[in-house]
DNA sequence: CTACCACGGTTCGGTGAATGAACTAACATC
DNA sequence: GATGTTAGTTCATTCACCGAACCGTGGTAG
C-alpha cells in the first residue's frame, strides 16, 4: 500500500481491515481464491499481475491468516493457497462491493450471477436467498456468467472455467 | 492506485469498483463522509493524510459520482463534499468490511457500535435490524463508541464528535 | 547422461505515486 | 497593515509497482 503500509493513528476497524486487504491486487487475489484458484501460476495468468507482486501479496495474506499455504505434492514440491475460515468470511464484503460495482458501474447488466446452489435462487447483495430466507455462505454459492460479460477473450484456465456455471471454492485446474 | 490505476483486462465488477475505491485512503474518506465529515480541513485533520493526496482523492470521488461538491458559502468561496445516493449505497460493503475487521483483527472488542436509530437495536454485519426485521440504510444508523476503542487521544473535531453517540451523515463541524 | 521444460519463485533497473514541508491565494478579523 | 483561516498547489524525496530476465528444483524425452 504505497509507503506507510499502515494507517497509524486510525483506531478503526475499517482501517485495520484495509491494512490487510487495501493494497493493489489483494482483494482480487482473494476473489480468485473464492472462485477456487489455488496455484501461483493460475493467479498470475488470470490477473496479469507481476510475479513479484503476486508473491508478496500471497505471503502477506498467509501472514494475516486469510490464506493458508499447504503442500499438495512432494516431488517436485508444490504448494497451493487456500482460504482459511477467516478468508471465507470475506465473502460478504467482497460480494457487497462487487454488487455495488454491478449496480453503479456496469453498463450492460451483471457480469456474474450468484445463485444458491441448493435451490437455484439468485442471491441479493447481502448474500441472502429469498427462497430459503437466510444468508448463504460462500460454500453454497454457484457463479454463472451474466449478460454483462463482454470482451471476455481471455484464454487462461480460470476465465475458461467461469464461462460455465461453477461452484465457488471448487478447485480450478 | 500506484501506477496503472486500472485493472485492464479484468472484466469484473469487483475490479471496476476497486478502480474507484481501491486506492490508498479512498475508502477511509468515504467512511468519514458517512460519519458526516464534509470539509477539506476536517478530513485532513482526522485522517492525517497529505493534503495533496486528499485533494486528488476528493476530486476522483466527485468525478466517479460518489461525492458531490457543493458551494455552501460565497465569501470566501467554500465548498463541501457530501455523499451522493451512489456513495450512500457503499454503506453495506463498508460496514461488512469494518465488521470483518472487528471480528478478526480487534483484540478488545468492537471499536464502534452501530444501532438502528428508530429502535436502538444493534445492527448485524448485513446492516439488518433484528427488531424491525429489515436492512437499515445509512440514514437510520447511529454510531456509538465501543469497548475496543483505545488510545483514542486524538483531539480533532471528528474524533471528539464520535466519542458520544452520533447519527450517521449528521454534519460534523 | 544430457538437454529441455514446467513451475514457482527472486532480482533488478526504470517509472510513477505517496509523503511532508513549504508556498499560494482569497478573504475576514483585529 | 498584520495576522489568521481555509483550501488548496508545488516540490524534492522516498518508496511501491512494473516488466523482463534470471534462478533452482525436479520431471521427462532422446
Amino acid at each position: 500500500m504505497a509507503l506507510g503500509k499502515n494507517y497509524d493513528g486510525q483506531d478503526c476497524s475499517l482501517a485495520k481491515a484495509l491494512e490487510v486487504l487495501g493494497e493493489r491486487w489483494t482483494l482480487l487475489v482473494v476473489r480468485d481464491a473464492m472462485y477456487g484458484v489455488r496455484r501461483f501460476g493460475d493467479f498470475q495468468a488470470h490477473l496479469d499481475i507481476p510475479r513479484a507482486v503476486l508473491s508478496q501479496r500471497l505471503a502477506a495474506l498467509v501472514t494475516a491468516g486469510v490464506l493458508e499455504r499447504r503442500r499438495y505434492q512432494d516431488a517436485p514440491p508444490r504448494d497451493e493457497y487456500v482460504l482459511t475460515p477467516m478468508g471465507r468470511e470475506l465473502w460478504l464484503p467482497v460480494l457487497a462491493l462487487a454488487q455495488w460495482g454491478e449496480r453503479n458501474l456496469a453498463a450492460h447488466g451483471p457480469r456474474r450471477l450468484y445463485h444458491h446452489v441448493a435451490c437455484g435462487t439468485p442471491l441479493d447483495r447481502q448474500s441472502a436467498c429469498a427462497t430459503c430466507g437466510r444468508s448463504v455462505p460462500l460454500e453454497e454459492v454457484e457463479v454463472r456468467p451474466g449478460p454483462g460479460l463482454r470482451h471476455d477473450t481471455r484464454e487462461d484456465l480460470v476465465s475458461l472455467a467461469l464461462r460455465t456455471p461453477h461452484r465457488m471454492l471448487d478447485p480450478i485446474s
